[in-house]
DNA sequence: ACGCTGATGCGTACACCGTTCGCAACCCAT
DNA sequence: ATGGGTTGCGAACGGTGTACGCATCAGCGT
């Protein structure tokens, strides 16, 4: 009777059944597509390899089967979330439209980027040196829409683009998981937090007025207003500076005449 | 003989003195600033609490005296770092050369990042809304720039700018970790990396043409060679973009004509 | 000169992390 | 039946951030 631990340590013959039939067990995909889950659920530092395992029924350890180290299960979990944007291919407009496509590819990684608000911390941390296959398929086709589109040097465009794109993304990103995090409404956190932010704003004059702005859009203090709609307030932000860089970038294309100011 | 284990558990007279006398003792500040050298030297994921205490010859929670947690370190460090960055005062061009201002302020802010690349990782996962007596003084003192310009959304063209110059700094600081992390040249790496990215392109029809043109400008393969610039073309690159985005947003002032396209 | 009080340093400990190692169980071809 | 390759996993190692409580000390009111 003293042979009893907590786990069933006795190698007798029932318990070397149910290994089989359970799921169909590991598997690299599936643990990537789990990863995600947890990732965009709970934020990047919640994901451990322990947590993920026990999620997937699975020892901590057996995860090491299919994916060599976590860095690279988060590279894994990158592409396959790059697998999410769309790029409108470059012959759908001719030559003329790249610009309304661009925006809508912009828009889509921009979204993208926000599904998963762990996206920008990831490459903000490792570059996008990831060569995987739809990362590449991913610029492959931005490529080929700047390349028809008929820049001079569409690598530089390219970069410009996605540089500012990863950098309002990630921005907005760690804004929505401040969010998540507070467990408030994104209005109602930006009312809690304007005194604090105005503030500190005090002593710098220049600051004063954007923050008394949105102060006053937000409402009276501390109350979350009807009207407020800080997601189309982000949306806009978006696209003011998307339309000005793209206006920017049609500046260098070879036939360019000074694009439409309205 | 058998009292003496490997600290001085002793509690006699001879290992209650050293306490006084040494240095100034522990500070927010010293903390801080010690911790920016080991970020700077070895990166973000280099930098535990007891590596740094060790640093100052300090116990492991003693800096806890001096700073709440981590985080808050983390927090205090991007401030100190902010406080590095140069906004050319927007009284000093008067209202015309605002464009040259704030490509300066952009090439600091680059510069800035480039010099501690944890920067961009730290504001990649907290955003900036920090607060901080620096952080708050640069925002103020761009805020005056794009005010004096007389732009009629001031603070939308400033969040633009620096979303483009995140973007593009924070991969760029990304790389530059990879290159340290190396411990080879740039161009060394490069010529390394460039087969790998060469195959894992072959399959995208548009992107072996970006490729095989650094592949030139490396020369033969694997061999780093003379003329190739790779810190030049960083530049080159920077600039390229800030240039397309200041002429967009150029488009964006009142009296707005076309901006020079040369 | 004394004792008190608050600030400061730090040893210990806890819970958790990523990862290595070696063993047990299984599948499948022989 | 057997043997080899694949898969799962328990235990363990060295590391992490941080809470707790004790020791020490500086400065002060008496």
């Amino acid at each position: 009777m003293a042979a009893d631990k907590k786990p069933q340590p006795i190698p007798s013959v029932w318990t070397r059944r149910p290994r089989t039939a359970e799921q169909p067990g590991l598997s690299q995909e599936a643990i990537v597509r789990e990863a995600i889950v947890m990732l965009d659920a709970d934020g990047i530092e919640a994901l451990s390899m322990r947590k993920l395992a026990a999620r997937l029924n699975a020892g901590a350890t057996s995860l090491y089967r299919h994916v060599a180290t976590k860095d690279e299960l988060m590279e894994l979990a990158v592409d396959e979330v790059f697998g999410e944007m769309v790029v409108p291919p470059a012959d759908s407009a001719d030559s003329a439209d790249w610009r309304t496509a661009a925006a809508r590819a912009a828009a889509s990684f921009r979204a993208t980027a926000l599904r998963h608000p762990w996206l920008s911390s990831v490459l903000g941390q490792a570059g996008l040196a990831y060569l995987g296959p739809n990362l590449m398929s991913f610029s492959n086709r931005l490529a080929a829409l700047f390349i028809k589109a008929g820049f001079p040097e569409p690598t530089r465009a390219i970069d410009t683009l996605i540089a500012y794109v990863m950098g309002m993304s990630s921005a907005e990103a760690a804004w929505l998981t401040t969010v998540a995090r507070s467990g408030e409404t994104e209005a109602g956190l930006i009312a809690r937090l304007m005194p604090d932010a105005q503030q500190a704003a005090a002593a710098h004059d220049n600051l004063t007025e954007a923050y008394a702005e949105t102060a006053e859009a937000v409402g009276a203090v501390g109350a979350a207003a009807e009207g407020f709609d800080p997601v189309g307030m982000r949306d806009e932000k978006f696209v003011y500076g998307l339309e000005a860089m793209l206006d920017g970038l049609a500046l260098r294309l070879p036939a360019a005449g000074p694009p439409p100011v309205e």
